[in-house]
RNA sequence: GGCAACGUGGCCGAGCGGCUAGGCGAGGGACUGCAAAUCCCUUCUACGGCGGUUCGAAUCCGCCCGUUGCCU
């Protein structure tokens, strides 16, 4: 049975986990979209001491410049668990990127591969002729996943008709999302709002403190600006206005915690509905009482 | 005490005689190879109070209450 943590950002799934490994002997398989990129450290609060002590993956996979994508974590995250298990260790997955643990849990269908060339075909149509246009011919090859997206979703229009294109048949053929294929036990660090709130903009403040900005100096002197994934990244798109002298650190600031506390809630309501254990981290006096929860539970289930 | 300005939905804020601004915040939702992304929906027509003018007032008039600024 394999051990899975989330919640949203600035929930401290990181510290939790680590103190979990460390109790158990365990290793971290990091389930986070941005924390793949080197060199992105205080901006994705990569947690470099507990690196030290446990040994984590999936972290520090790729460049910046590079691509990376739901496809390949899974591919990586099943290797690593697979890795773990084999040396006798225990893998407990920690992260917040829902498509990622949606990817390991339940698998990504091979459809085909993404096709650039093609894609920027289709933006360059969508263009000229509205993301409207290219969801009537959706419409036609794929009715039953064209009616599930808006027709303002040029990303997942694009998809789809890629998909079509290069296989001949319609995208939503492809998805099978009923049940997981990993056998796990999922748990969710909960907050009150008002609690997370505070952490989030004190995490904020930290990471600003901590060097984010010269960290990202030194990404926007390798081309940051121009990648694909890695500038989407809270924490530091918010702030390449502010490097460049076009915008007030204060209102930078205000922009990331704004946007953090938007994608808080977007995971949130995810992990509501994956009907997992819920943490309640308001409940706990430290996070080692957090701990024996966890361990509790998971203890209760082995013992059945 | 006198003069002036203002009082709009949780907050900010436009409207200045008829045609439910908008933003923020809040809430909900979608999602199958960019996801810390992309996209959608909801927030019950609110105008300080009382009168008046008018077919019709958040908008005009009077009084009252409140806030702010200036003056004595």
């Amino acid at each position: 049975m394999l051990t899975v943590i989330g919640g949203p950002t600035g929930s401290g799934k990181s510290e939790l986990c680590c103190l979990l490994a460390k109790r158990i002997g365990g290793e971290i398989v990091s389930a986070d979209s941005m924390c793949v990129y080197r060199g992105m450290n205080v901006g994705t609060a990569k947690p470099l001491e507990c690196m030290e002590e446990v040994k984590h993956h999936l972290l520090d996979l790729v460049e910046p410049g590079e691509l990376f994508d739901a496809k390949l974590f899974e591919e990586r995250s099943l290797k690593a668990i697979e890795d773990i298990r084999k040396r006798g260790k225990v893998p407990i997955v920690c992260g917040g990127a829902y498509l990622y643990l949606q990817a390991l849990l339940y698998g990504i269908e091979e459809a085909s591969l993404p096709d650039w060339k093609l894609r920027e075909r289709l933006y360059r149509i969508a263009r000229t002729r509205g993301s409207e246009y290219l969801h009537e011919k959706l419409t036609v090859l794929d009715p039953f996943y064209a009616r599930k997206i808006s027709p303002k979703d040029l990303r997942r229009i694009v998809r789809a008709l890629e998909v079509f294109i290069n296989t001949g048949k319609p995208f939503s053929s492809f998805h099978r999302w009923d049940k997981p294929r990993l056998e796990f036990f999922g748990f969710y660090l909960h907050w009150s709002w008002e609690r997370l709130s505070k952490r989030i903009e004190e995490r904020a403040r930290r990471m600003l403190e901590a060097g984010l900005l010269q960290e990202l100096n030194r990404l926007m002197e390798m081309g940051f600006e121009n990648f694909l994934t890695s500038p989407q990244a809270i924490g530091y798109k918010e702030f390449v206005p502010c490097l460049k002298g076009e915008r007030a650190i204060e209102k930078c600031l205000y922009e990331m915690i704004k946007n953090t506390k938007e994608y808080a809630k977007r995971q949130i309501r995810w992990f509501r509905k994956q009907g997992w254990i819920r943490v309640d981290m308001d409940s706990f006096k430290s996070m080692e009482e957090a701990v024996d929860f966890v361990l509790a539970h998971l203890r209760a289930t082995q013992n059945q």
